[in-house]
DNA sequence: TGTACATCAGTGAACGCGCGTTCACTGATGTAC
DNA sequence: TGTACATCAGTGAACGCGCGTTCACTGATGTAC
């Protein structure tokens, strides 16, 4: 039995780190090659290219976003809703260069499958979520995207700097908590 | 009297629509400079740098922007914050290239003043405009901030595909409604 | 048990490309006296 | 009115760089018979 890890999951996992320490211009072919300790051709050899290897990685950044749903507390499912938003602005301010990679659709390749089976499943949770947490007339999908989208706009302005300059530095309880209210009710 | 624009207009101009047509990606200084019809060393006569001429580039977006307040119906405060959402949704939708790199960190210089003037002037206009229409007890400042925030992730995440996956097509109308209902009441 | 072959991961030199930037230079225009 | 100089916008060759990608090759491991 083998227990080395297979070679592209040691790229993908290199590129994570390299993503991490330098950022998202620094995840190129050639420097996730040699930060995982293999020559710069090597990754070519189980990625058909750089936005493939990139799209892995996205993938792996969606998936955390979904595995963090076990973390949820048990409950009513208006705190797991409220758990959940935190959860994201807490993953986007915690991983801003994944979190700057997952929507740049510059850099990956969009019809990626599994890209798009972990992203789909991340709105597909939160869309379940929203519904079973809902009083409101409004059709849940609706309510859930839109807030998703303030969700994702406040971790956008907030690691962009608009709202720190706004002075909601050193936190964005408050903009989280009103959003939340404004949409569920406070 | 010389009416021939200024060179360094005559590149930002050139800068301009190279973006709408091609995109971000396309605005290099040698890529501005054959699009504007000059030698590509040019450029470095009137910017110190690619991120000197983007930036300028960028202000322009927010300057446009800013100008569209002229063109708000006169009315109710209400009325006036309503068409202004709608606003900076047409804008971003109505110029994605530009909205994309108004906001792209990595290619702009942070500390230039001229366009910290120009984001700072569309964000006080509309912290004001917020201030006039909201009938809530909270921080005037602080909607203001999550509504800009609600309105930046809808254009960011319709502009990235998520919102037409999660059947808002074609039209935000429904998600912008929920939003503004939510903050200001309906 | 031994031989022959296939597969796999990785190497390292090389390719062409576009990039930002430098630099000596040209030619036109403006200005001082 | 004429001369001398300064400023300005632009040119085009050249530089070094990092990039994605190609390619012939090596060496280890796995498999068929």
């Amino acid at each position: 039995m083998d227990l080395r890890p297979a070679p592209r999951q040691r790229l993908i996992a290199g590129a994570i780190e390299l993503l991490g320490a330098d950022g998202v211009e620094a995840v190129t072919l050639r420097g996730i090659a040699k930060h995982t300790g293999v020559s710069h051709g090597a990754p070519l050899r189980h990625f058909a290219g750089r936005a493939e290897l990139l799209s892995a990685v996205a993938a792996t950044g969606f998936a955390e976003l979904y595995a963090r749903r076990e973390a949820l507390p048990a409950g009513p499912p208006r705190d797991r809703l409220v758990a959940a938003c935190r959860g994201y602005i807490d993953f986007a301010l915690g991983n801003p260069a994944m979190f700057e990679l997952m929507f740049r659709h510059d850099l990956l390749d969009t019809g990626d499958a599994e890209l798009t089976r972990a992203s789909s499943a991340v709105f597909d949770f939160f869309a379940d979520l929203t519904a079973a947490a809902s009083t409101k007339d409004t059709d849940p999908r609706l309510i859930a995207a839109s807030l998703w989208a303030a969700l994702h706009g406040l971790a956008q302005l907030w690691l962009w700097g608009g709202l720190s300059r706004a002075s909601f530095a050193p936190s964005i309880d408050l903009p989280l908590a009103v959003t939340l209210d404004a949409y569920l009710g406070s």
